[in-house]
DNA sequence: TGATGTTATATGAAAAAGAATATTTCGTCG
DNA sequence: CGACGAAATATTCTTTTTCATATAACATCA
């Protein structure tokens, strides 16, 4: 029976359509959402890159401590949690899994021993290089498409939204 | 010893101020990171509003589906996982969680019997008039400071960024 | 029709995250 | 100096999430 068959198709396929598109298009419901579509944003420039980590044996949160610590080494375990986006507990979790596999160290405070200062160890650094050059390279995969114009634009988004209005 | 003391006392200024600024200016290194400032701004965004939801007894991504079916109810596990930013056996948890909360009903598709459709129950309704109306009143509040223009900027960037050059 | 690949959802064990709180060190003030 | 509140990190217990895969319904095509 051709036409049920055809028929079903057209259902599956307008099935997929629908659900690619359903995302963007909900209505004008949460097209207006800032929260909504910085989430979604934020996830379709990082999903990529996300994927790939993998392929450095590497996972998100540790990422993020590489990421953090290859800008500005030796900092304590708040300040690495404010600036990795994540609460303190997590972050002490976090690096304990990657003093187990050694690619930081801990390195308490003179100034202040209730400190905690964490360090990229030489096997982290070693680690930590192509990954951070892959980030430059998404990133700059990412920009490509975009005029010069049109980086402007984002740039001064995120800046608002960040910093507000100066 | 006053002058240890002082000296303590500046170090410690300085370093709550450093870490209150780190965030911001770790060098020019995250802060050209696209990726970086994305999850920055969402979490800066996000985070007042996900902080309340206490007060509602709703978790995060209770909060997502709440948000996506009250847009358009009746969806899919799979299409309603997309929307809200999590995968599918995540999702399939949520929904447990929240049908034995009486929040969502599940209701298999007459067209496709592996779909599986969700929508929310009286109870779900009523329990999320108030949290969309906050959201809307957080957005309103966030966006409160800025200029039409700046408004505009933000929008056309999260345009560019999510649905790319059209 | 029925064999076969595909899609949608669910499940189960292991890992990670969250929330509250303990512990240690500081700064301050009497 | 010594008591006392605050700050930085760690820990514990519970809940959530992840990852891989199972199960069931559908589509396709011989």
């Amino acid at each position: 029976m051709p036409k049920r068959r055809s028929a079903a198709s057209a259902d599956r396929a307008k099935r997929a359509a629908a659900r690619a598109s359903r995302v963007k298009k909900s209505g004008s419901f949460a097209e207006t959402y800032l929260s909504y579509l910085l989430a979604r944003a934020s996830h379709i420039v990082a999903s990529g890159f996300h994927a790939k980590l993998k392929t450095w044996n590497l996972s998100v949160p540790e990422y993020r401590v590489v990421f953090c610590l290859a800008g500005a080494d030796g900092l304590g375990v708040g300040d690495l949690a404010a600036m990795a986006i994540m609460t303190q507990p997590r972050m002490t979790k976090v690096l304990d899994r990657m003093e187990r596999q050694g690619l930081v160290g801990r390195h308490s405070d003179d100034g202040d021993r209730r400190r905690v200062l964490i360090h990229l160890t030489a096997a982290g650094r070693k680690r930590a290089a192509p990954v951070l050059r892959a980030a430059r390279a998404h990133q700059a995969h990412l920009l490509a498409p975009f005029t010069a114009e049109e980086r402007a634009v984002i740039k001064r988004a995120l800046d608002l939204l960040i910093n507000g209005r100066a």
